[in-house]
DNA sequence: GGGGTCTCCACAAGCGGTTACATCAAATCT
DNA sequence: AGATTTGATGTAACCGCTTGTGGAGACCCC
């Protein structure tokens, strides 16, 4: 139970240092001698212990993932993204769901437990205001974001201002006036991608001569319940929208709900574009800005595995291109027949 | 840059062994020389290496995850449970997806890369076909199914014939004859839940004096387009069924598409029931058996660490209570005012 | 008051690799 | 041919913690 290098060293009739080589691919072995110990490693049904590897060599071979959630679409897609980028270069994959602090999790102290456990860290979409954020950033070991941007640190997310704007553009091109939003939070301290959305959709709107109206916005915090409700107060404003830009596809969910409630056909009484390209929106039928979650994992993983390699961080944010796909829920302005 | 034990012993004036006791909990430690001894750690921020208390003590402190997929709703909410309790117990989780045969993934090698890197693995609905399987439950270390039964190894399941015998039931009891059902796949060698829900599903139809009509069957293969294509099918039957059981609620989404595309009201002209509690059932106004899938995973993980605590595998599965949940999906039979 | 127990702690031998340095033979140079 | 470089391998000192063993002192009992 438990073949050591000093197994193998024996059988082969060499040291434990030509072992180490020779096993890991490293220069200065004669190939030969390389065979030989890796036909005896194999026969011998060797497996080198990590824990020693790590304790002598200082790299623990090991990657964190920190994520407020992970049962959340976009979240286990990017997810699945980055351990495969991971799994490919032989790097163990640690997952850490950190707490939300209006959430039931709040946890604390994720910081801590990182610090001589990974090399390199992946962190997507934490919110700014999270103070564990900064913790875990001070560590000061390669760290990559996605989703998220924090100044100094590399970054992988789509250009949430075009994709905003694309979003907006779209409806604006079906002749549609009235457009109202249906953003995150009111809050004060918006996350970064709720932000520049925003500002995407304020930015197509003004550049079509068109007006932000204050009071055809309405907050859906994200989720499909919220959606629903900011769709429903949308709707129930003296003169309501005839199309809504809605900040994730989740909430467009609940907008498209809101709509079927009152009786409204969507694309045609009302339109609706999201942006993410959930999963369940082409089922659903949704108008929205498909932002490749796979691969924002993927570029984000690599990015790290290049800056563990080669020390210097590639500060430069990423942005990754995004696709509008347009479905059922969103129609021309009725009364109009451009586009 | 890195303070050891070493330099929390000098700091305290005691050796490391009693730093190593004392920081752990271990008795045998006077408490006025506990407190001490953290105190210094605190103040020198010193945090244990965990590769060499690996190394020393011959345990990782980690558990494995394997899983077919990762995006999936099922795999990353049970994932999520699987966390929660895992950083509870402050385990490291070390995030491994299997290849999926018939997937774009082929992994192989997935066992041998566990070998002496976790303490216990916890396998999520990999299919029993999966070569892998068994090379990984082979590695005779503690490990714990979810949402898959293999003979010998400890379990953690919804009971799936009581599941679909409700869905079931509730489709009788609505009144209805003509049911039909969705299943996965025509194949010899079903996954566990699938031919469990199958079996269910024949129970209660026999039970109630009703057949299973081969003819009202179509398979979904579990995705959405399969359940929209299955349902498609059903529908252009010569006499289509009243009423159907989709063994997922995913496959049961597809057929809610199905329905309206062939401008049929889901729960008025056609009732649909699904099994799973998908998160977007709720908004699909699906009615369903809904499974905990959060606490799947919580059970199985905390299943695993009481068996590598005690050594000793319960091998029972455990079986975890479903809830029928009624929407709007199903509705009473048409000429029928039972219930 | 000498001979047990019982606590609390120090000593030191690992755990299984990695790697700087030494060594030595063969190849290359002058 | 002798000096020097080069490539392949061995030697051994760690890496930082855990834990079995043993000893010193406190406490108890007869």
């Amino acid at each position: 139970m438990g073949i050591t290098i000093r197994d193998v060293a024996e059988a082969a009739g060499v040291s434990t240092a030509t072992v180490s080589r020779a096993l890991r691919g490293l220069p200065n072995v004669d190939e030969r001698t390389r065979r030989r110990v890796q036909q005896v490693a194999a026969d011998l049904d060797y497996v080198i212990s990590p824990s020693a590897s790590r304790l002598a060599s200082g790299r623990t071979g090991s990657v964190a993932v920190v994520t407020p959630y992970i049962a959340r679409w976009f979240f286990s897609t990017v997810l699945s993204g980055v351990e495969d980028v991971l799994q490919e270069a032989d790097m163990d994959l640690l997952l850490t769901c950190i707490g939300d602090h209006n959430n039931q999790l709040n946890r604390s102290g994720v910081a801590p437990r990182l610090r001589r456990r990974v090399d390199g860290i992946l962190i997507i979409a934490v919110p700014p205001s999270d103070p564990q954020l900064r913790e875990i950033i001070d560590l000061g070991m390669p760290t990559s974001t996605i989703g998220l941007t924090v100044v100094g640190v590399p970054s992988v997310t789509i250009d949430d201002i075009a994709a905003a704007r694309l979003a907006t553009q779209h409806l604006i091109n079906l002749g549609h006036q009235r457009i109202g939003i249906i953003g995150g939070s009111p809050s004060e301290a918006p996350f970064t991608a709720e932000f520049d959305r925003e500002a995407g959709f304020a930015q197509a709107m003004t550049a079509a001569g068109l007006q932000v109206d204050p009071l055809l916005e309405a907050f859906g915090y994200f989720t499909i319940e919220g959606g629903e409700a900011a769709m429903t107060a949308l709707l129930t404003q003296p003169t309501p929208p005839t199309a809504v830009f809605a900040l994730s596809d989740e909430m467009a969910f609940g907008a498209l709900r809101a709509l079927r409630a009152h009786g409204l056909r969507p694309g045609v009484d009302v339109s609706i574009v999201g942006v993410d390209g959930h999963d369940m929106s082409e089922h659903l039928d949704l108008t929205t800005v498909v932002q490749p979650v796979t691969d924002l994992g993927r570029i984000a993983a690599e990015a790290l595995l290049a800056q563990m390699r080669d020390g210097a961080p590639d500060i430069d944010p990423i942005r990754v291109a995004t696709q509008l796909v347009v479905r059922g829920s969103t129609g021309p302005a009725s009364g109009s027949t451009r586009e």
